[in-house]
DNA sequence: ACGGGGAGCTGACATTTGTCACGGCGGACC
DNA sequence: GGTCCGCCGTGACAAATGTCAGCTCCCCGT
């Protein structure tokens, strides 16, 4: 029997997901939680054999809530926003599985089979694009720059927190947007951070 | 027994959805579709007793698709943007239900039972912000430059839209955003939309 | 050694965006 | 009629933003 913990915010989901696991025989669903706090915790009260965790929770993301739990529970990423970088950041988290909400139902069982018996899954999609996607093409300072833009500040207070004038910031921006195809420093940050870059 | 079609796009969730329904001995899913066009020809074909649809969809939103089912099937809308605007516009295209994805899973069955027998749900939560919230505070200029500026066009192209000196769309935009406590035109827009307002 | 090229950094410029003070118009109210 | 007030509309102004040409420094290949 495969014990799991699942973690969502959204009721409703995490209920329908639950009731798709218990359909299967072999799998059982010990707890269900809905932020990666308690995820964290109902992980480290049940020992179970995989936490299933949406990535968009309050509080803790499920990329975050995975680091926290460490190798010694696989963890499976259920999320929504299935972008390269995305992937990147959870694999590099240790997680075990990554599955897009566009999954269809019925192999999210069959991966949780695969995963308790020590398998990885992986979208074919999402890491056929991260493996073909372009390396970063900014430079240190240019992801420097978006790393703060991302916090929502203007670039007088990105130039403060650098020590650099403020049209030094400006050309780093303008540079990133360029490389990125955007018109904006809020699109650039967004994208870079898509791409996992910042 | 409660026959309904199933709409979402994201096959997870929906698959999820399905076995949380067909877990209940009077409700039975006749079809499950991931868009909306698809959503009404499902309807035309299969005359359920209910439509389950989420809100976001691609090629036709849910609302949207519950004005082209009309009145003759019974519409529950689910969703995630659970925003007071968005419950008026819903209701005002017939919606029977509207559910967002906060709600309990266990209690999405007795719902449905609730608009078979011929009622209406509307989460309670909502209708309340819906009927505290502050009527519009913007001027009927300000709301048709807003509703513009939601296509993400440039100032010049709304004055030129408009026939007016960019400067005047500026002043209305300016307005709007001091009402609504943002600071740039496109987050003004979004709360605007977000109220129901354009 | 030396030349090329990339990264870091800057200021000057044009454009865009947001704010302000102002005037005209029309309805509500006395 | 007269006054007040809100909405409509405009242009001037200031700040923020994006683009450009140019500078230094350092690394790398020859």
């Amino acid at each position: 029997m495969i014990r799991v913990v699942l973690a969502d915010d959204e009721d409703l989901i995490r209920g329908a997901l639950a009731a798709l696991l218990e359909l299967e025989s072999d799998i059982t669903v010990v707890a269900q939680v809905s932020d990666g706090d308690a995820a964290v915790a109902a992980v480290a009260e049940f020992a179970p054999d995989i936490a299933v965790l949406d990535l968009e929770m309050p509080r803790r993301d499920g990329v975050a809530a995975a680091r926290a739990i460490g190798a010694g529970t696989a963890v499976v990423i259920v999320t929504r926003h299935a972008r390269p970088g995305v992937l990147r950041r959870a694999l590099a988290a240790g997680v075990r599985g990554f599955v897009p909400k566009t999954t269809p139902a019925a192999r999210l069982a069959s991966i949780l089979r695969d995963v308790h018996g020590g398998g990885r899954y992986v979208d074919s999609e999402i890491a056929a694009s991260a493996l073909t996607a372009d390396s970063c093409p900014l430079t240190g300072r240019e992801l420097e720059v978006l790393r703060l833009t991302r916090g929502g500040g203007s670039v007088q207070d990105v130039a403060q927190e650098v020590h650099l004038a403020h049209g030094t910031v400006r050309n780093y921006l303008s540079s990133a947007m360029t490389k990125l195809g955007v018109t904006s420093r809020h699109d650039a940050a967004r994208k870079a951070w898509e791409e996992g870059w910042i």
